[in-house]
DNA sequence: ATTACTGCAAATACTTTGCATACCG
DNA sequence: CGGTATGCAAAGTATTTGCAGTAAT
């Protein structure tokens, strides 16, 4: 299975979702379902732009909003400044690493609700905030 | 009880964290108190600034940081761009409508760990989104 | 007198917008 | 050709910072 069957992979699926696979749009949707890290905009043009000198940001800005209309990402907000973005796969909660600042999945339930208190949910966002593993240990 | 004995009891609240209950802190925290609509810097400013004109934005950024420290307030980040505070009471979950845009509490239980997958928790938040009860009936 | 609070203005950081150019069917 | 994608620069918005003036102990 080379480069090519994958990338006309993730072709077919943004096709399947009614957007034109362009070469950047395919890059950075590779790019998120490779680094499931919950990249920043930031994060995604530092590494990306390594390879394609002329991405901007504002196409970055520009794919992840077309990304989250059509339900391909999640955007987090567990940040207080920087959106994070997250591919959508099965629901699951994050956990936020006040000194190292990473975002990492934790396998904690979520509650799936259609609705409450008369309110109709349509996400559900679980966040924790503390010390991680690692920083723990120094 | 007049508002002399009410304020008295806000100064004293302040004291006791070890916090000089200047003026405008008391008017901040008497706000928050006062008002669960999980307020922005905007929405404090400009409730307040129409008593106290000389108020500024910079001081409600200050003194809410100090309250953010000494855990007097909890900071949402449920809204993509601004923060928004809410006056620490139990653990509740928030509901953001996508449509008028309040944030609502609603009684949820929260998954108050300690620990999880060896990560020290230290806060949690459950975030719903979608369409609040009022602008679903029109 | 010393320390701390306040507030203006400038700086910073993230994101959006306007518009011209380039690409693609 | 015609519509869309891209990218630069400017604008917009939330927050922080530097610093000077003011108030409090």
């Amino acid at each position: 299975m080379g480069e090519e069957t994958s990338m006309n992979k993730l072709r077919e699926y943004l096709e399947k979702r009614g957007i034109q696979p362009s070469f950047h749009r395919l890059k950075i949707l590779e790019y998120l379902m490779t680094h499931r890290t919950h990249p920043t905009v930031e994060s995604i043009y530092k590494a990306l732009s390594k390879d394609i000198p002329t991405l901007s940001k504002t196409t970055i800005y520009n794919t992840l909003k077309l990304f989250l209309s059509k339900g391909i990402v999640w955007g987090l907000t567990i940040d207080e400044n920087e959106m994070r973005y997250d591919f959508n796969t099965e629901p699951h909660a994050h956990f936020k690493c006040v000194k190292c600042g990473r975002v990492l999945d934790v396998s904690l339930e979520l509650p799936l609700l259609e609705s409450i208190e008369g309110h109709k949910v349509m996400e559900t966002h679980l966040y924790l905030k503390g010390i991680c593993k690692d920083c723990l240990k120094r």
